[in-house]
DNA sequence: TTTGATGCAAAGTATTTGCAATCGG
DNA sequence: CCGATTGCAAATACTTTGCATCAAA
C-alpha cells in the first residue's frame, strides 16, 4: 500500500481523540487539516485501515464508531447520549472463552455494555435509579 | 399498546427463525403470511419490540439483525458470510463484571465473537489455518 | 366512536462507487 | 512515467416519516 498524506491524517486524528467518532465526525477532525479531503476519502480509509487492522470499527447501532486504540479493551455505550467510553477502571471486565471452538474460527471479539452514562442520569434527574 | 396482527406475525416468525434475520429478511418472512405489510410497518414494530425488551437487535456492522430470544447469551459473526450463531455448547463465554461500576448505570451487554464459521473455512480451503 | 396502527410513497441519512485529475515512488 | 489515491458528484443502500385509511377496543 502506497502511503498518503489522507490516510496518515486520519489515522493521526483517530489516535488523538478519544471519543470514539463517527465517520462524519472523524470527517471533520481531518478536514480542520487538510480542507478537501472528502468523505468518500474518509470511508476508503479506515474501511482498508480495519482491514490491516490498523483501527477499530464499534458495532453500536445505527451508525458505527471508530478506535485508533487497537489494544484489547471494551465499551460503554450510552444509549441515551449515544457516547462510548473506554472501559479500565470505572469497570472491569472478565472475558473467557471456557470452551474451545469446534465450529468457528474466532480472531476477535466485540463486548459493549450499555446503559446510562453519570450524565445522563443526573441530567434526567434519574440518579437515583 | 394496542395488540396488532402485524406486529404479532412480527414476533412469532421472529421467534421462529435461529437466523438472526436483518430487517429485511424479516420483512419478507412475514410477508408471505401477511402479503401486504410494508418494510416500514415492520421497522416500527421492531423498533417497538425493543424498546419494551421483546426483542433484541444485535449490533453487527453495516445492518443490525433481530433476536426473538431475549435470554442471556452471546453470539458469533461470520466475517465473511455475515451470518451470526448464538453461543451455547459449542464455544461457552464468561463475562463478568469485575468491579462495581461508579460512572454508569449497566442495564445490558452485548457479546460478538468474530472470524469465519466451518463452512467459510472449508469452502475457502483455509481450514488448517 | 375513538385513536392507535398500517400501507404507501416520499424524504432523510449513511455509505459506496465511477471517473478524471492528482500524487507517490 | 505508472498505477494507486483522491475529490467530486452521482448512485445505492438503509431507515424514518407524513398522511389518509383501516382496525382494535
Amino acid at each position: 500500500m502506497r502511503r498518503s498524506k489522507a490516510r496518515e491524517t486520519i489515522i493521526e486524528e483517530l489516535q488523538k481523540v478519544k471519543t470514539h467518532p463517527r465517520v462524519d465526525e472523524l470527517f471533520h477532525l481531518v478536514r480542520r487539516r487538510m480542507p478537501r479531503i472528502s468523505l468518500g476519502t474518509v470511508y476508503r480509509n479506515l474501511d482498508r485501515l480495519r482491514h490491516e487492522g490498523a483501527v477499530a470499527e464499534i458495532f453500536c447501532g445505527d451508525f458505527n464508531r471508530y478506535d485508533g486504540d487497537t489494544s484489547r479493551h471494551h465499551h460503554f455505550l450510552c444509549r441515551r447520549c449515544q457516547r462510548v467510553w473506554d472501559l479500565d477502571g470505572q469497570v472491569a471486565l472478565k472475558v473467557e472463552l471456557t470452551t474451545q471452538p469446534g465450529d468457528f474460527r474466532i480472531d476477535g471479539e466485540q463486548v459493549l455494555l450499555y446503559g446510562l452514562c453519570r450524565e445522563c442520569l443526573e441530567g434526567e434527574g434519574l440518579s437515583h435509579l
